[in-house]
Parts: C-alpha cells; sequence; structure tokens
DNA sequence: GTATTTGTCGATACACTGTATCGAGGAGAG
DNA sequence: CTCTCCTCGATACAGTGTATCGACAAATAC
C-alpha cells in the first residue's frame, strides 16, 4: 500500500566481522556520513551511492551494514533525536515539555530535512524511545491515559510549528525575499491574487502584520497549548 | 540546497489549444487522476508514467499541461484543499476553527498522501488561498497579529496531530495489529527494549493505556489549543 | 607448503524514475 | 497540391535503489 512503508527496521544489526578491507567503515560512520551530507545538501544528496563515495566505497558496500535505504534514513532520525537532551528530572510538567518542545525545534533547525522524515515510518530507534520515555515521564500525572494525552497533543503542536518554520524558511530562500517584502514583488501571481480583492483576510496579513520572531512565536504558541492543558488539568 | 524547493508553480497556465490529439485530456483531468492513483496505491503510484498510462498517453503528453513533476503534486495538494467546505460565517471564533480542523482531518483521511506532500512547498493554489482566507475571517480579533498566531498555533496542532494519526495508522497497517496488541507480539525487537527496563512509562503506555477513539484523541487536543486561546484572550 | 573450501566484496545489470531532445507527421496557408 | 510551421511523443540520458553472481582473499585441511 503505503510508501515509505516497508521492512522492519533492525535497530540492533551486529556489526560485520570488521574485515579492513579498505577503510574499517561501520553504521555509525555511514550514518554519520549521510547526516553530513544531507546537513550541506539537503535529502538530495543522500543517495546510496553519494553516501558511498563520500567514504570511498562501492554502493553495494554498504548492504554489509545496512538493509536498505529506508533503513539508513531511520537511523539518520534517531540520531537527531540523540542530540536532543532529555529535559532534567527536577523540572515539573509545564518547564519540562517546555524543554523538550524547544529541544526538538533546535534540532530540526540544525537538520531540516528532519522534518520531511516524519510523514513516514514510526520512530522507534533506541534514541527515539528514550526521547519519548523522558519526555512522559517529564508530566507526572496519576491516570496515563491523561499524561498520554497532554505529550501527544504537545509533540502535535511542535511538529506541526517546526514543520509551518521549515516551510516558510524554504520560501523565502527559494524566492529569495523575506515574507515581509512579499507585500511588494511575491511574483506576479500572488499579486494578482490579492488584486482580486477575493482575500482580503490574506492581504490584510501580508500588508499590516509585523514580523515576529520566529521563537517568540513559536513560544506564543506552545503556550497556548500549555496554559489548555493546566486549565483543563486544574494548574 | 533544498529538495522540494524548484521552481514556481503556474498556477493558471493556460489550458493548450485542444486539438484532439487521441482523449481529449486537461489539467483536470490529469490531476484528478493522479489524486485517484494516489488514493488507491499511494504516492508510488504517481510518476509520470503511471499517470499517463492510465490516460492511454505516452509520459511526454503531460509535460503539455503541466510543468514538472512538482507542479502535479502541487496541484494534487490544491484538489484536496478544495475539497474541505468553510466554515459558516455566522461561526465564532472557536466553533470556526473547530469546523475548519476536522475538515482538514477528515480531507487528509480521504487521501492519506496529503499528509507527506506537506513538508516541502508553500501550499498557494487558489483552493488554499480561500482555506486560509476563510480560516483567518473567522476569527474576528481586532489585532492581525493575535488572528495570525491563532491560526497558526490551530493548524500547527492540526498537522501535528493528522501526522501523528497516519503515522499510527500505517504501523498498524504495516504490522497487521493494533496498537493494542502490541503488548503481546511487536516484534521481538520492541519487546526486548522494553525489557530491558529502560522505559518504565513507555512499558505503562502500552500496557496500561486505554486505546481512545481517534477523533476523541484529535478533539481533545484541540480543546487544550483552543482553550488555552480563550484563557489567553479572555474568552 | 599446497589444495580446497568458504565467505565477503563490489562490478555489472535491471527496472524504474523525471525530463531534454528532436524527428515525424499532421494542420493550416498560399 | 505544396510548403511551412508547430505540436506531439518516441527515444535517449542521467540518475535512483537493489538483486545477482563472479572474482578474489582468508581460513581451513591435508
Amino acid at each position: 500500500m503505503s510508501s515509505p512503508m516497508s521492512k522492519e527496521v533492525v535497530w540492533d544489526r551486529p556489526e560485520p566481522p570488521s574485515r579492513p578491507s579498505r577503510v574499517p567503515l561501520s553504521r555509525e560512520l555511514i550514518v554519520r556520513t549521510a547526516v553530513r551530507l544531507a546537513d550541506e545538501g539537503g535529502l538530495d544528496e543522500v543517495s546510496l551511492r553519494k553516501v558511498a563515495t563520500a567514504l570511498n566505497a562501492g554502493p553495494m558496500r554498504l548492504y554489509g551494514y545496512i538493509e536498505t535505504k529506508a533503513e539508513l534514513l531511520d537511523l539518520m532520525v534517531d540520531e537527531v533525536y540523540g542530540e536532543i537532551t532529555p529535559p532534567p528530572p527536577s523540572a515539573g510538567w509545564r518547564e519540562g515539555l517546555r524543554h523538550v518542545a524547544h529541544g526538538l525545534r533546535d534540532a530540526v533547525r540544525r537538520h531540516e530535512w528532519f522534518i520531511d522524515l516524519l510523514s513516514g515510518r514510526p520512530h522507534q530507534g533506541p534514541n527515539s524511545l528514550r526521547h519519548m520515555e523522558t519526555t512522559l515521564a517529564t508530566v507526572r500525572f496519576d491516570d496515563i491515559d491523561q499524561v498520554l494525552g497532554v505529550v501527544s497533543a504537545v509533540m502535535a503542536y511542535v511538529f506541526g510549528a517546526v514543520r509551518g518554520e521549515i516551510t516558510e524558511l524554504r520560501t523565502e530562500r527559494a524566492t529569495g525575499m523575506t515574507e515581509e517584502q512579499w507585500q511588494r514583488a511575491s511574483g506576479p501571481y500572488m499579486q494578482r491574487m490579492l488584486d482580486t480583492g477575493r482575500f482580503p483576510m490574506l492581504g490584510k496579513v501580508m500588508h499590516e502584520s509585523s514580523d515576529r520572531d520566529p521563537v517568540e512565536v513559536f513560544e506564543s504558541g506552545l503556550g497556548y497549548v500549555l496554559d489548555g492543558i493546566a486549565a483543563r488539568h486544574g494548574i
């Protein structure tokens, strides 16, 4: 049926007997290389051939360490989760969740491609599990269903918000102008659309809205969610 | 730099002089066919060759109507936006936003692939613009920055929540079991991980949490966001 | 020390992708 | 009827992920 679902990942595959064929090579090295390539040139730069070339190896060499390309991508995702520091155990639920939220946001800003790998398979790597575990643990409500509901809602907001940020960032990068400048140039199409008068609110947003600091916007939206949780569950 | 950003879409390209070469063909028809294929078999079924074949045409025939594959995908996204009915003008901000949220959720459940096309380019098709316009219009606050902030936060939650739902759905479909059954089988890897005792909260979630109705979960998280907004802006 | 087995590595090949190119062929003008 | 133009789509190309399998190196047997 669907695209990104094919085989189960083998998270704990043992390293093949490291006969020093050319350069030692290892899963870790392959993943790190792939991450570097993706950071530098986007996900397009991550093909088995390109990764292999970056390691002075033939493409098929990688298949000794990795089952399929999808597995490599999953490993890359887990690598990013590994960079995120868990909230301090002393933190309350609110500060804990804020810590997690910003940790994820920062990680995605370092690795934009991460957001493109979200919609596929579930995240079940060890780092991802640890991340989920510590996130759940920071919310010390009695009812486990409440904990799950709260964490899911916050994570949903975080992923959605970060996705929006990255999309906007890419748009600016592609058009070569900031969202604010849109009002002037924006490509003739957008201008024509606005001129039809069918989109007064959009026009207002583009002309009159001040472009706030992205962190502030993120924090503000996160505040809505956390406030709602606090209200619903009595502080 | 990044992958999904290449050329600007031409939303209002005029139809080529419809010389009836074989079957009339048209942008609309091509897009509808692509959507059907994606609905049936996932995004993998949408290749220019496959779409063309479904229309008894050669691949290059499509290029008379479409500049690039990315443009086709953008058009598909806009088609989905076109299915979503705007909130009634009489609705207050809270009901209006709930209407939009559920409209989007329903649309994505009809077209799972939609969620895979989110992380790329911005949505600037006419239907997408209309959707954004009516969504903004349903929040009648004085400050335009507040309106934008509120709508952005809600949309972020919606996209994130829906993405999570689809991911979970795909996981179930792939493993052939419901999230609840995970506790028993779940593939040896997950079991082993839980057995390490390093993930007590995860274990608790998988064993003790009741699997609630997805709509209820979605609505509950949405409630957090809307409550937070109401609290922050004085009902 | 040689012969034989065993196993891994990666060159080659295949099916598929998006799309540039350009010759054939039909529509319209004279 | 002839010539011109212009559109269409077959062919080709560079790229993808990965299956196959021959060659070669290491380990074992004698």
